[in-house]
DNA sequence: GCGACAG
DNA sequence: ATCTTGTCGC
């Protein structure tokens, strides 16, 4: 699709032409299996480890997993997490049996300063309906966020809006919810909540931090029947 | 120049 | 991201 930089400036350009190409309507229909996906590091920042786990949707029943290792070859740098955590997430991906309806990312989508945050990246190059789901702040400005789940206020960045500040449980801090690509931000925020029924982040970026972190996935409650 | 800054 | 301490949920 494009070739991947070495230089912060090389990236830059990078997202400049890629935010044209981020799609902002709602191309999502019926949703049967969301994705969660979260990357680590080992050995000092110097390996990385990405996990994506699907599962069914609405009952968040795992139903595949994937893991990838690979070296760091980018530094963090704010604004450009996507060149450092998206080629062994696309790893990861790449080894999946069931390829999921949506990706829900560690990161921001359109809430960045080039519109082009790693889910907008993840979305274009698997050409995936992607949001993005990030625990704190990169860009834009909202009022006081709320306290009651599924509650939320939008987040804006020069006039326009580019994500939602979402509650998804009761005292604890907010979501910052924003579309990554093929999908709106009503959507998105519909997903995130259907996705965070006991906990405050999505069941699936819990699942993927574990198996990346950890190397397996959490244990799940048994039903008895 | 100074502060802010996803993970 | 990672680390550490205290609090709370299950």
């Amino acid at each position: 699709m494009h070739p991947w930089p070495t230089t912060a400036d090389e990236a830059i350009a990078i997202q400049e032409q890629l935010r044209s190409q981020v799609c902002t309507v709602n191309e999502l229909d019926t949703v049967q299996t969301v994705a969660g996906v979260d990357v680590g590091f080992e050995q000092e920042n110097t390996i990385a480890r990405a996990a994506v786990v699907v599962l069914r949707y609405p009952e968040l029943e795992p139903i595949d997993h994937a893991l990838a290792r690979q070296p760091v070859t980018f530094p963090y740098i704010p604004g450009l997490l996507s060149f450092r955590e998206s080629p062994v997430v696309l790893d990861a991906l790449a080894q999946l049996q069931h390829p999921p309806d949506v990706l829900i990312c560690d990161g921001q989508g359109l809430a960045h300063p080039r519109r082009c945050g790693i889910a907008c990246h993840l979305g274009l190059l698997t050409n995936i309906p992607a949001i993005g789901c990030a625990k704190s702040r990169l860009i834009g400005q909202h009022d006081p966020p709320p306290v009651e789940r599924g509650d939320w206020v939008a987040l804006t960045d020069q006039g326009e809006t580019i994500g939602a500040v979402l509650c998804t449980r009761q005292g604890t801090r907010p979501l910052y919810v924003s579309p990554g690509h093929r999908i709106s931000l009503e959507r998105s925020i519909a997903l995130v909540l259907g996705c965070t029924t006991r906990y405050r982040l999505p069941e699936t970026t819990r699942m993927a931090h574990n198996l990346a972190s950890h190397g397996v996935l959490p244990q799940r409650q048994q039903r008895l029947c």
